[in-house]
Order: structure tokens, then C-alpha cells, then sequence
DNA sequence: TATCGATGTCGACAATGTCTGCATCGATGT
DNA sequence: ACATCGATGCAGACATTGTCGACATCGATA
């Protein structure tokens, strides 16, 4: 069985994830993800995603336990698990290596 | 109209193109692949997302001046054009971004 | 009570990722 | 001559990801 990599998208929802630490609901993934990568996609777009991340036991989650007052559907606070993280790393090394002595063509990264 | 960006893998061939310079031909690029990403893909593969950089303009090819003796299809080298780097300098800003300071969860990249 | 805001879910469709099988044509072996 | 091999390339099919819009829920507030 070949293993399934996770795709350009999955990964940063992964990575916004583990920088929101605590505060990982949905929505707060979406605006982060729209503040540092400038990457805007509907909320339908990021809960396909977030499912198909628990299917493959890259993320899990709990629902959060009564905020005071807030309506409709209860949140659910999501973190990425080992195996996602290990993902995570995988990717990065790979781009890591093809980008390793590109700076001359590509230029400094632009933090 | 909503950009659309390069998938994982689209990004990885970019990558082998620039760093073969030269010799740049579709096996060779797969060989690259290997090596430094250790992704294996058909050769089937590779032409599909080959054709679809090129649908995009984000590579562009020649067909190799007469190779001394080799028979079968005459055999093309492949070149990253603006625009395809202008996407991958892109997409790895915006990883950088979300990467920077989760080194304490994700660790050192090892190269 | 009508709306609003923050959530979540569904179904559809587009874009990417990936394979297998087939075709081309020098070189080499028999 | 002929069968095969090796390096290419192409086409079809199908699986996985990426993405959206529409709809449902339910406190708070107008």
C-alpha cells in the first residue's frame, strides 16, 4: 500500500491548527489561515477538509464545554495528533530538500 | 477569480525542474523525485502533472537537439517559466509563514 | 417574533494525484 | 532479418483533495 501524502491545503490546516493551540475551532482556523497565508476558502471548504483529516487520524477533537452564552451548534476545539504531526514533518523535509541551494532562483524566503 | 494554487506534488516537480537545470527531462526529473523526496510515482504520473504545468504556463520545454544514438520519442527538457516560479516563491512564503515558530512542536527540519 | 451571528452538515463538482497499458524507434543480440 | 530491450511519450480511467453554496441550529438582541 502506497501511502497517501496529505495535500498542499490539508497541511496548512494542519499547521494553523498547532499554532492555534488552544483557541483551534473552525473558525478561528479559517481567519488564521487567511492572515498568514493569505489563503481564503469557505467554511464548507474547511470542514470537508477537517473531516477528511479525522479520517485519517491526522486531527481530533472535543466539543467544548459551555461557553456562557452562545447559540447554535456547540464548538468543537480540534488539535492534530502524533501521527499528523509525523506527517507534518515528513512534508516539510521533503520541501525542505527540493528547496535546499534554491535560494539563488527562488530569493530569501519573505516571512 | 479565485487563484488557484499548484497541488503538493505540482510543487515538487517544480522544484526538480529548477534543480536539474539542464537536464531537465522527464526521467531524470522522476530519478530527482526519488532522491530528494523520496517520492516514487509512475512515470504516467509524472507526464499528467507535467501536462498540467504546462496547461497552466508554469513550465515550458524544447525537444532535445539529436541525442547521438537513442531511439524511441524524441525526448523533452522541461524549464520553470516566470510565472512558475512566482507561484512556488508563493506557496513556500506562505508554509514559511505558518511553519515559523512551531519548531518546539514539529522540530529541527532534517535535511 | 424576526433577525443576526457563530456553528455545523450535505451534496455536487472541479482540480490534482496516480496507475496501467500501449505506441515509437535506435541498439543489440541471435 | 527478426525479436527484444530501453528510454520515451500519450491516453483513459479512477481515487483523493479542494472548494462552494445552501440549509439547519439556537442563544441574543432588536
Amino acid at each position: 500500500m502506497t501511502p497517501t501524502y496529505p495535500g498542499e491545503f490539508e497541511q496548512m490546516v494542519l499547521l494553523a491548527i498547532l499554532r492555534l493551540e488552544d483557541d483551534a475551532f473552525a473558525l478561528s482556523v479559517l481567519r488564521e489561515l487567511d492572515k498568514q497565508a493569505g489563503r481564503r476558502v469557505s467554511r464548507g471548504a474547511l470542514y470537508k477538509t477537517l473531516e477528511r483529516l479525522d479520517d485519517k487520524g491526522f486531527v481530533e477533537w472535543e466539543v467544548e464545554e459551555a461557553t456562557p452564552g452562545r447559540g447554535g451548534h456547540p464548538r468543537r476545539r480540534f488539535s492534530v495528533t502524533s501521527p499528523g504531526v509525523r506527517a507534518l514533518r515528513t512534508s516539510r523535509d521533503a520541501l525542505h530538500r527540493l528547496w535546499h541551494g534554491l535560494d539563488g532562483v527562488l530569493g530569501e524566503p519573505n516571512l
